[in-house]
DNA sequence: GTAAAAGTTGAAGTTAGCTTTAAGTCAAGC
DNA sequence: GCTTGACTTAAAGCTAACTTCAACTTTTAC
């Protein structure tokens, strides 16, 4: 298979395709005269590339899971320390985007004139410290 | 207050609130020799949109929601259309974020010895289809 | 009064994750 | 055999959201 029909198949265009090559997150394939012929095989780890990139996973993440996946060994501890991380991330990333749900519905349905009005009445202030303390920490 | 004292009480950097300033998401403030200073109202404001971006909006949609807050008028349309989106990808988040944590359940808890057996036992070749249409829409 | 800390600016730099470009080579259909 | 489309490369470009830099001014603490 050649990188076009790789792509179509995936879904991930042939550019990311070589560049995922360059970062040795694809394996670098056998050639005919100078292009690359892939295998069937290839198409489960670009789609799970994908799949994981969907989830917001980094590219460096990826490279620790899909090695992980690769090894006979069972898996092995950075594998499932990410693992068990992202599973962590996960629940919070719910738990947010629940507190965030309810608060949307709130301002759909509130008639507050100002936003420190809105805030007050939300006793948002405390609260988004508490929202603040559960999200993505930041590099400060 | 000082843009030193906002970036600490709001936890985001002065470099940052100078940047929110330029894309008008927060108000140009009155300056004592030159330098700002800001009211207490103004955390609020900085606060929120902190706690926005850690529920990934980007600068622009915080944009959208700040000024439907502000106004007198009942929040505008645009406004409407953006929180109702809104909660509907967070919906959507929800979702997959459920997916992907059995998923990884499922791997910490299997010994497939190769990606393909892996990802043949999960029959997660037509799942990933589905996960991917479920997934956020990337540009092509 | 003076030194250090904090503030100011515009412009350039940073990061991730690609895409695009230019200038070619290779493959497929007629 | 020729055209067209798919492929190749390295390098440059892109986007968002900031940060850093350099050179300077203002404020604060002692």
């Amino acid at each position: 298979m050649k990188i076009g029909e790789l792509a179509s198949r995936t879904g991930v265009k042939a550019s990311a395709i070589r560049y995922y090559e360059k970062l040795s997150l694809v394996p670098v394939p056998y050639r005919a005269g100078g292009q690359r012929r892939y295998t069937d095989e290839v198409i489960y780890r670009v789609s799970l590339i994908r799949f994981a990139r969907d989830m917001d996973f980094s590219l460096e993440e990826i490279k620790i899971f899909l090695s992980g996946l690769n090894d006979k060994a069972p898996v092995g501890k950075r594998w499932k320390k990410l693992a068990q991380l992202k599973i962590k991330q996960v629940d919070e990333t719910v738990v947010r985007a629940k507190r965030l749900k309810s608060l949307l519905e709130h301002l759909l349905r509130c008639q507050c004139a100002s936003l420190r009005q809105c805030v007050d009445r939300l006793s948002l202030s405390p609260r988004l410290r508490l929202m603040r303390n559960g999200a993505k920490e930041r590099q400060q």
